[in-house]
DNA sequence: ATCCTAGCTTAGACTTCGTCTAATGAAAGA
DNA sequence: TCTTTCATTAGACGAAGTCTAAGCTAGGAT
């Protein structure tokens, strides 16, 4: 059973066997799928899936706070799970596969109060970029 | 005469009357315009200047690493042509406003090897969010 | 100055990613 | 089980960006 899909149960989501594949699908996920992705890997457990309902589910779970919508490249969203621990993330260049990582400390603290604008500042995320070992070796 | 137009120069850019009205469109923003943005100000300009050209142009120059791309909604690109200084960007969550900021040292220190993934890691860039004075007001 | 050619520009078709619609289907409380 | 309300579906639609093929032009060669 998909922790992801007990949380779910805590916020009176009606539970629809679409749903609860998506849910795992993404649970499972050791990467961060696109919408298609999930689509393709969830229709392998139930076909008849639509797209439709792969997107609208998706957009709950992002309102609902259970799992963060990522862009990095201008292209699609990306979809990660991991929403309770802090981290940043690293993306390959040349295929966008992103993943979780965790630094040693805290961005929020590296920007000076005379480079804030005025600004309540209350998040810091940093990406960072390069490539992964398969596209090492493609180049 | 635009500083980018000078730098433009140097790569051997075949200059045309289009290239240098993107060009200059871009190097007087003080926030970054989408490509649609760009089209709209610099047809006040050239009113038969086509959007093929517009988008051509702005992957050039990007390419050619005058201009940063960025995309923070998973929506429209915007074009940064700050390239020179290393710097980072504060928006805000209210209206969207993208300012440039600078940090105190290079978050790519901040990534432990074990967090690597064997990716070649290249470049780091920090995304910090907040509310700008307006939009603190507003709420 | 003019010619030539590589490479630029253009309109509009096309692609990709995502949203919307309206009809049908099903979860879950009464 | 019934009913209501919400979810699902296929496909149309929309926004952002890319591609194509035809004509045009910047700038070096003569």
């Amino acid at each position: 059973m998909s922790d992801l899909v007990t949380r779910l149960r805590r916020h009176q989501w009606r539970m629809t066997p679409q749903r609860r594949v998506i849910a795992e699908t993404l649970d499972g996920a050791h990467v961060h799928y696109t919408a298609d992705e999930i689509l393709e890997r969830a229709c392998e457990r139930m076909p008849e899936l639509s797209r439709a309902t792969v997107y609208n589910t998706l957009n709950e779970l992002v309102a609902l706070g259970e799992v963060l919508e990522l862009n990095f490249d201008g292209r699609s969203k990306r979809y990660d799970p991991n929403v309770d621990h802090e981290h940043h993330h690293l993306i390959c260049d040349g295929c966008g596969a992103t993943k979780d990582v965790h630094t040693v400390a805290d961005p929020l603290d590296w920007l000076p109060g005379d480079e804030r604008h005025g600004f309540a500042v209350a998040k810091a995320s940093i990406t960072f970029r390069g490539r992964c070992p398969e596209c090492r070796e493609a180049r």
